[in-house]
DNA sequence: CGATCGATGATTGCATACAGTATTCTGCAT
DNA sequence: ATGCAGAATACTGTATGCAATCATCGATCG
């Protein structure tokens, strides 16, 4: 077979994209975005209208949403957009911080030359973004810095566990945390030193410091708004 | 109206089970239990059948199978159940023996006398079932304890994330492994007494290594049959 | 004889229609 | 004014129908 010259398309090909998967996507975008607010009642017939589609696609992304923790599911009434406590907050920066911190271990054991360049250009283009003050571009870097490491544990469960906890915890602070800025870029240049020269046990620890530095900070944003109680929860 | 007298049900009522929801179950059921098998094409039509209903709510639960883990799903080629490789076992695994091993020490931070007595009841009713030698209820008891455990943390979201895992894990290794026996349950008892001690690093140790010995026995089953190399992965 | 192309059947994706149930509004009696 | 009863309304849950797509098989050509 000398034949399939010149495919330059990535991928297999554009494969048409589900309808259900554009609408879950649009429906995550319309949550993080606040368009959809915490509580709210998302009518299906309303849904269906307002994206151009009918109820089936709907149902559909509102089941998906429903197990990512997004939207509750009420029997006969229907699907309302999630609102967090202050105590399921907690508890997910407390599950991300022990995943990340996993990840941080096998992503040392793993990861390869060309891994560590990867992380240093994430890096790189994370301190540029702090450098111009664009608050989106630092939440994004940040957290594809972090994911690129999950993918570096070579642990798909990880990988797949760590971004829902972790879209999740980012969603609920949006409104109200800054980002960290350079005390955290600076801890990342150190996890990422640790992972080149191969050592789990330092990456491990670097990462543990890491998450809970950035889940002190954020518990202080948090306190200053709510004027709540301890929110550290169970972090070790 | 002198009706509805000595209403003995719990719960607001008895609501009506959705019936995507039984179909879940009935799938979930199923798949476990080596009905539908691994790689098998799931056809929405027979299925709806099989079970004496439309499609639709077949493809509600299909969605959530999918986000769960249990099934593939492959845009318009339908469902597929999930082949997991052992890559993935093992990766399972090691996630697992990581959150529960947090669980166990959450669990003693925060578990109540009538906690530790329901603890010692499930850990009774294991040794019972390991005494009659039924597997099937040996497994069922180490399943409930193991829950129970993860429910004490006091953590929503592990207690969500854990039960995903393990079943997964269960399914997999259920034709192989048979039950460890009387050292997991004598372990069970150690971690047991450290909750009721409210010492939560000594329960985190113990969970460390209950974890590990499973997982090594899970190991070895697999081994004997496949005779392959070492799947123990990135345990600590 | 092997390979490519085209036709056919099966299956999914999406839309629509109907039935059951929870909620809300209105009217009336207290 | 307040509480309750009843109907109207709105929404979800389920079923069915149709079009688009994919896999399979057979025929034709090199």
């Amino acid at each position: 077979m000398p034949a399939t010259p010149a495919v330059t398309a990535r991928g297999p090909i554009t494969r048409p994209v589900p309808l259900r998967q554009a609408v879950y996507d649009a429906l995550t975008e319309l949550i993080i975005n606040g368009s959809l607010k915490p509580g709210q009642h998302l009518v299906e017939a309303d849904l269906a209208e307002e994206l151009g589609v009918s109820r089936q696609p709907i149902r559909e992304a509102l089941q998906r949403l429903h197990t990512a923790g997004w939207v509750d599911l009420r029997p006969s009434q229907g699907a309302f957009v999630h609102s967090p406590t202050t105590e399921e907050c907690s508890q997910l920066l407390s599950v991300r911080a022990l995943l990340e911190t996993r990840s941080a271990r096998d992503a040392a054991r793993h990861a390869t030359p060309p891994d560590v360049a990867r992380l240093w250009e994430l890096q790189r283009a994370g301190v540029t973004a702090l450098a111009t003050g664009d608050a989106r571009a630092i939440v994004e870097a940040n957290a594809d810095l972090h994911g690129h490491i999950t993918l570096l544990s070579r642990n798909a469960v990880l990988a797949e566990l760590i971004p829902q906890v972790d879209r999740r915890v980012r969603w609920y602070y949006m409104p109200i945390a800054k980002p960290r800025g350079q005390d955290a870029w600076n801890e990342h240049a150190l996890i990422i030193d640790a992972i080149a020269h191969g050592d789990p046990d330092l990456a491990e620890e670097l990462m543990r410091r890491h998450t809970r530095n950035t889940t002190d900070f954020y518990c202080e944003q948090i306190a200053a708004v709510t004027g709540s109680a301890d929110l550290r929860g169970d972090l070790p």
